[in-house]
DNA sequence: AAGTCAACTTGACACGGCGTCAAGTTTTTC
DNA sequence: GAAAAACTTGACGCCGTGTCAAGTTGACTT
């Protein structure tokens, strides 16, 4: 691996999260300024502002053991059990990287790189959906009409970033009632009902 | 009103959206060019990009006539249909509009004129996702648990254009399949169960 | 103690888009 | 046929990213 200095780099990451956390627009001086290196020197370690970006994610996401996180609910009884723990972890996840979240959203348009590593960090995401859907399909609850796919693509989308920044930042609702909300609305959409 | 030369103007106008509807991501000097003009001149008519994309989405509505079509609902006989109607309408409108929608959506982060611009147009759907919900609050349906603002809340999300390029866009979804889950959810979301 | 190498600094510069300005030309209007 | 409006051309400033060249500094050899 060689990395040129470890320490300054993750100096970077860590002045590149904290700053992404709390302000909306972070440029490239502005991180160097935070870690206390010159601009240039960002060059050194990371070839670009999306490299940059990509690198801060996946600092985290290690950090904060994402992936632990994420397959926490491997011991769910049943499917309902599953995705209500899937719900509950991610969307407590999200307000965590939500400031990188954003910028790498953000760069989507420009850059093909942070297109393909946000598309890549919700591939995870989408594959807990999937792993609670089957679950469900095998308990027999799948709600009739909806197969695997289109229950996982519902559940995914239900779980989006973009939703989490609508109802929380947009309309004001508290972390509680977003992640009790999100559990009924992902059960009611691929749990059959009760009869 | 005193417009410098409302056919150019118009020119300028149906450029851009023409623009947008198809290709990502759109110039200044691309706009002029489809448009006939120089780029200068573009300023001319248009203080800034921003005031010109706004523009452009004025001028979508218009000649769309999004506030007919969005209350097309008003004869609606129960507060379910109504519901099921403005999903409808406003599903269906959603694809006409997401070239420009994208655009002003990709500047929201920089400029505050065109996030006031989208947050006003997000307002009328949101209208739209209110009344219905007062309707069926006063059908004595709304789902228990749930308050007005809430249930509006939800609906709202539930359509909003990133779920819609989510679905149909990331996930192959026919604008008929779009249409139809998404009225199943919103009753689902807000009408109390059956029993 | 001299030499080397990696990490970093400083200052300059190119590029792409937006927005502006000044000076000229064409078209409309009266 | 003169004045006013609409538009053109060419140049320039601003900002942020990314690059380049020429230092400086400190640590590790030998």
């Amino acid at each position: 691996m060689s990395r040129k200095n470890t320490q300054t780099r993750t100096r970077i990451l860590t002045a590149a999260w904290h700053l992404l956390e709390t302000d909306g627009t972070v440029r490239m001086s502005d991180i160097a300024k935070q870690a206390g290196i010159s601009r240039q020197a960002l060059y050194l370690h990371f070839p670009s502002r999306a490299e940059l970006l990509i690198a801060t994610t996946r600092y985290l996401d290690e950090v904060k053991h994402v992936d632990e996180r994420l397959t926490a609910n491997r011991a769910a009884r049943s499917g309902r059990e599953k995705l209500s723990l899937f719900v509950e972890v991610w969307g407590n996840y999200i307000p965590e990287i939500h400031g990188v979240a954003r910028a790498l959203m953000a760069m989507q348009d420009s850059d093909e790189e942070a297109r393909n590593a946000w598309a890549d960090r919700m591939h995870a995401v989408r594959e807990g959906c999937e792993a609670a859907v089957d679950r469900i399909e095998a308990d027999g609850l799948l709600a009739p009409g909806l197969d695997r796919k289109t229950a996982s693509d519902l559940i995914w989308t239900l779980l989006s970033v973009r939703n989490w920044e609508q109802l929380r930042l947009g309309c004001g609702w508290s972390q509680e009632a977003y992640i009790a909300q999100m559990k009924r609305l992902a059960e009611l959409t691929v749990i059959a009902p009760d009869r």
